[in-house]
DNA sequence: CTGAAAGCGCTTACAG
DNA sequence: CTGAAAGCGCTTACAG
């Protein structure tokens, strides 16, 4: 009763059928009879048999798997992927299991020739694209992807004759809120930080609902407190140093990211300055150690549950021949200590 | 020239060569004349054409693909990792990539009846299992896995008689590090606070050298300031607000993770006392979030880079049929604020 | 250096 | 309801 490394021919043998049956057997087919059925896989248990999946795939051209591909914002000198895509890793891995998909997860270098070599190899089925990209860079990069009639989805914005689907948030409205809430607040020079070119359209847009915001205000736009910072910590200190000194005043600071927000307050700090007594902070994302700095950053939160769930139900959507829209979920606005709202 | 979804024949058919030649030239055998390699290799890239690889694989019975495990902390309900080992994906997933392997991610609850399959199914060629199970549980899983012949390799502690192989931190030396640092600040009463049963084997260890660093210097071990928690911020809240009611004294906390120390000052902040002026605190992990909190966290550092190379070059090891050893690695206190040694 | 052939372990249309 | 057969697209021992 000892087999090594059974197959469905083994199982056959034992059974006595044919291993055509046992293949219908194992995977429910009603054409086999009950009681049969339940003697192949009674015997598959028994073996510790598993349906070799390589065989099934080549035979199907399914191999029920999606790959994720992070990008990789390092540069190549370290594998530190951006927290906020990182927490979404458990969420799609559950959901696509919940869906019978397998994750592959891989990094890729804007240098890579990437992506379309998943799916054209036979190893995944879609994929599923995330981080904060330069889209002018990518866009060579996506064009190529549909190129090959690869299925992908990406978590970020919907940009206009992009090819491909996106989920994201909508932008746009969580910056509006966050720019309300500091205008509420009775902020009336609100600095934003970020690259809110074209190249980082999700940005941009953040900062459209800024704009929006201090219209419907009637706050003047002044193009001075626009200030550009490249998506790290030390950058956005950088940033913030640089527009200390150039001793323009303002009360408030919109940080287009978390990461971004973070880095503001380290600089308001040496600088003497005090969050939020002298000037308010609001991020966006909400990643997890928003909560743990001092004073708690105020943000605007992405659901990456919500965002998980829906890109897998998309690219399986997608694989299946589904018609699929792109997507924009509501931003929330979670309001802590450093805005200044609670006293 | 243009072919839907080419196959190695159709490149044969191109090349003017048999099938097996091109198969041949695809994998760069030298058995092929330079020049017909090159002509099809060129053709290969004309038509844009990639290897199947679950042909390959169903062919050669290698997946090339590793199955990166993670225990699942919250009972299902969520779907967030612990953060400590989600650092370690990127590290992981390069490491892998380099060595020319695929890295599945799946989450796995206690409940289900994982680990065999990948193997048996022959979509992964071995494991890598993370995060901080209760040992005592999983020791049926592992000698299942065992049982199976599986290859595969955990993040933690060496544990003796447990199936498979491990690679730490030398966790004994950590907690004795943190601990001597403690009793060098003129700390006295020091908490130790976790589960530090041998269900968690890794958090004993933590706890073994804490004793032997108060043993060392001739101070009592108190087992009053032995405080049981389980491995939350909740859990460690009410932990310590218990022993505050309690009225016991005591002048530091050296918590067995980096979550029960963060826990841990909070509950001191709540209760009005100042870390580290009242109360020194050290954690363990250097979570991401460590450097965040107010006061930053002292902690005991693992280096999870060394981590996640370390254990893609185990399980290669494993696959490649090499001998492999159990590894620890050194730990490095990290001094911050939380403790006072910095003034 | 190259080709013809076998075979990896499945799934499924076809025939009964 | 079941079996015989074909075939998915590779890799590699064997023969030349």
């Amino acid at each position: 009763m000892k087999v090594e490394n059974p197959t469905s021919r083994d199982i056959a043998d034992l059974a006595g059928v044919s291993q055509a049956t046992v293949s219908r057997a194992l995977r429910n087919s009603p054409l086999v009879r009950q009681e049969t059925r339940e003697h192949i896989q009674q015997i598959a248990r028994e073996l510790n048999y598993f349906v070799n999946r390589n065989a099934a795939r080549l035979r199907t051209h399914q191999s029920n798997t999606l790959a994720l591909l992070l990008f990789d914002e390092t540069g190549g000198n370290d594998a530190q992927i951006n927290p906020f895509f990182l927490s979404m890793i458990g969420y799609i891995t559950r959901s696509a299991a919940s869906m019978g998909y397998d994750v592959l997860v891989s990094l890729q270098q804007l240098t890579d020739d990437w992506h379309v070599e998943y799916q054209a190899s036979h190893r995944a089925d879609g994929l599923i694209l995330l981080g904060y990209g330069d889209y002018v860079s990518y866009r060579e990069k996506l064009d190529a992807l549909a190129a090959a009639n690869t299925r992908f989805i990406i978590y970020g914005p919907i940009v206009k004759d992009q090819p491909g689907h996106s989920l994201g948030c909508d932008n746009e409205t969580g910056g509006r809120a966050a720019t309300e809430h500091l205008i509420n607040l009775g902020r009336k020079r609100i600095v934003i930080l970020g690259d809110t070119s074209k190249r980082h359209p999700e940005f941009a847009s953040r900062y459209f609902g800024y704009a929006r915001a201090l219209q419907q205000a009637g706050l003047e736009l002044d193009q001075d407190l626009k200030i550009h910072a490249d998506n790290t910590e030390e950058h956005s200190v950088e940033a913030m140093q640089q527009l200390l000194r150039s001793g323009r005043s303002f009360d408030a600071v919109f940080a287009v990211t978390d990461v971004l927000a973070i880095g503001a307050m380290h600089a308001l700090a040496d600088a003497g300055l005090h969050v939020p007594v002298d000037v308010s902070v609001v991020g966006f994302d909400d990643l997890p150690r928003a909560a743990f700095v001092t004073p708690a950053l105020t943000t605007v939160q992405q659901n990456i549950r919500e965002a998980g769930e829906g890109l897998v139900k998309a690219i399986a959507g997608l694989i299946e021949g589904k018609p699929v829209e792109s997507i924009q979920m509501a931003p929330k606005l979670i309001i802590r200590d450093s805005c200044g709202a609670k006293k």
